[in-house]
DNA sequence: TTTTAGCACTCTCGATGTGAGAGTGCTAAT
DNA sequence: ATTAGCACTCTCACATCGAGAGTGCTAAAA
């Protein structure tokens, strides 16, 4: 396929610019008006035609306006948008935002969703970071009632996952100590692998003991390990195209459905290196749910150390450029979280 | 207001019943029809108009059929409506799937939420339990990476508390571990003001320690101190009442702002005693935001020890019956797993 | 060869009109 | 007190129609 000549370009560009703010078909007299182009509107619907047998652009029925086909959002995306950022201004206003919360990894997340879904007036996901490669870090056995004793696991990153076990017979708090104490000497800096390989003579309490804490660490290496962070769940509604109900239900599922997401996630973002953001548009591959919406994703973090993902989804009419860059540089700052966490 | 005749009652609740069927006002003739009934629609017409003019039914407009008003829905729920109970097998069912949970709070939350949603139709609402007065039961401070420390705090019911602290300068883990004794000992047992009150020689660090052991209590205490679990938002959206989007984005707003949800667990479920559920039909009270929905609340747990809220947000024409047993059930349900975490 | 003016044609969208249908309210008879 | 009968009301689905925006084509102009 032969590329575009730049009048080409510019008329793409602007017929895109049109239908994301007004989100109704661009006529070839109104877009000259509009922008003040120097050329005739004849010219630029000759253009169009061009542009219409390209794939980049459609009508929804014949000698109607014209509008950007999923093609051309990919164009526009790839090749025309350029590496916009945000605004000095709005950088460090959110940067400021974050730096109040402090090292508290619940406010960021919460922080992320809502500063993605507010400037991209678009749903946003974030999820928290954790460890790709869990290391074993510390034991805690506390006993709680009777044979009720809350085991707390620390895993290198800060991950902590804690759970209630109940014994086979009582146990008193110094013996768990003990038997927590000599686990964590052994296992010190240990993976979930040469954990689960680890014999020689055990006690049946260390045994089963041993036994959840490599699935803890197991569970603690899965995509969605946590909580799932949403907001601006509202403004999707707000979206024309999600007027009819039905296609609004398919998009809330998207968001609400842990499984989904987590196929979602695991299947694009894993793939996409660190710090490049990844754009779906009109759900490309298989993904009927999201056939309307478009989605900007990326991973955070340090890879082989901790990371999570977060993004945006919207209609496939979204603002691309400025969604793009607040994923990039809430990114950024989530990535620097991570570090400050592990580092000294 | 003189109270209803057997025959007005019958009425009224078989109009709530097929309009909560169909969402379609209810005719005299078509009423008669269906439910058998052997009586003339005239009679039932000349009912209806004394139910109307007692407030308990309303016309969308002149001479179309009748719809329940919100003190008629009000009437059926406190006085018409009876203690139903879900079937055997569904309580079976459910109970058998909390089972399979396990000690997983985690868990336990979750099917609580799907478990709502599915059975009522609606969106569901739960919050984790924690503790009402949160007594200190054990310090753990880790040192992780050269100054920073992750600090690990568990309260009595469980309720787990992490965070990262960076020290003023490097401490090693011996000397970390002696200090968490120190603290361990002296503060077993005691509430957030019993330890903000102690004084007596401690060190720079031990005091800074201590501040945030009585923050962190402090905010255990609050309302919704955890995740809010939600599921089915888009049952609702389903529904024909939310077809106008207004509508929907407004009944999401509730269920997505932190904010609001606070609020209004916090003014409605704290007055309502545990085991009892509370029904808020159309937003009674100032609540402009669910004009439209009627919300089923509980609160479960152990008063004192610890408790937890949840419930249900739907359209005003709601299936109260099965969505008020439900809500019953779970929070039995829930507050087993309370007391099965606190006790022997 | 490229651009542009001119013009007929297409298609949507909102306004308007209409008839069927469901339901009421009233009156008079049972 | 109940009911049959009936005129009347109001909505909703459907069809009609004209305005308006926009296209595609052709032929002239640059």
């Amino acid at each position: 396929m032969i590329g575009l000549t730049e009048r080409q370009k510019l008329i793409l560009a602007l017929v895109i610019r049109d239908y994301i703010e007004t989100a109704q078909p661009v006529g070839s007299a109104s877009l000259v008006k509009k922008y003040n182009l120097d050329i005739s509107s004849a010219t630029v619907r000759n253009e169009m035609v061009a542009l219409t047998e390209k794939g980049y652009l459609r009508q929804p029925y014949t000698s109607a306006g014209r509008l950007p086909s999923e093609d051309g959002y990919r164009y526009f995306v790839r090749q025309l948008m350029g590496h916009t950022e945000l605004p000095m201004t709005t950088r460090d206003t959110i940067a400021h935002q974050f730096y109040q919360a402090g090292q508290d990894v619940d406010r960021w997340m919460r922080l992320a969703a809502s500063v993605l879904a507010h400037q991209s007036q678009a749903a946003s996901l974030v999820t928290a970071p954790h460890p790709e490669q869990a290391r074993f870090k510390h034991l805690e056995l506390i006993s709680t009632y009777g044979r009720q004793v809350l085991m707390v696991l620390v895993l290198s990153g800060g991950d902590v996952r804690q759970q209630m076990l109940a014994l086979a017979e009582p146990v008193n708090q110094e013996q768990l100590s003990t038997t927590a104490n000599e686990i964590n000497e052994s296992c010190q800096g240990l993976q979930a692998d040469q954990i689960s390989g680890m014999s020689g003579r055990l006690d049946a309490l260390e045994q089963d003991i041993l036994k959840l804490i490599v699935d803890d660490m197991h569970r603690s290496g899965e995509m969605l390990g946590g909580e799932v962070y949403r907001d601006g769940l509202t403004h999707v509604l707000a979206e024309p195209e999600f007027a009819e109900m039905e296609v609004a239900r398919r998009a809330m599922r998207i968001l609400e459905e842990r499984a989904l997401l987590e196929d979602l996630l695991s299947r694009t973002v894993l793939t996409a290196n660190v710090g490049g953001v990844q754009v779906l548009i009109g759900g490309e591959g298989d993904w009927e749910e999201l056939r309307e919406c478009s989605m900007v994703l990326a991973r955070y973090g340090v890879p082989g150390l901790a990371t999570g993902a977060l993004g945006v989804m919207g209609p496939i009419r979204m603002a691309y450029g400025r969604t793009i860059s607040t994923v990039r540089f809430v990114a950024g700052l989530l990535s620097d979280l991570v570090v400050d966490l592990h580092t000294e």
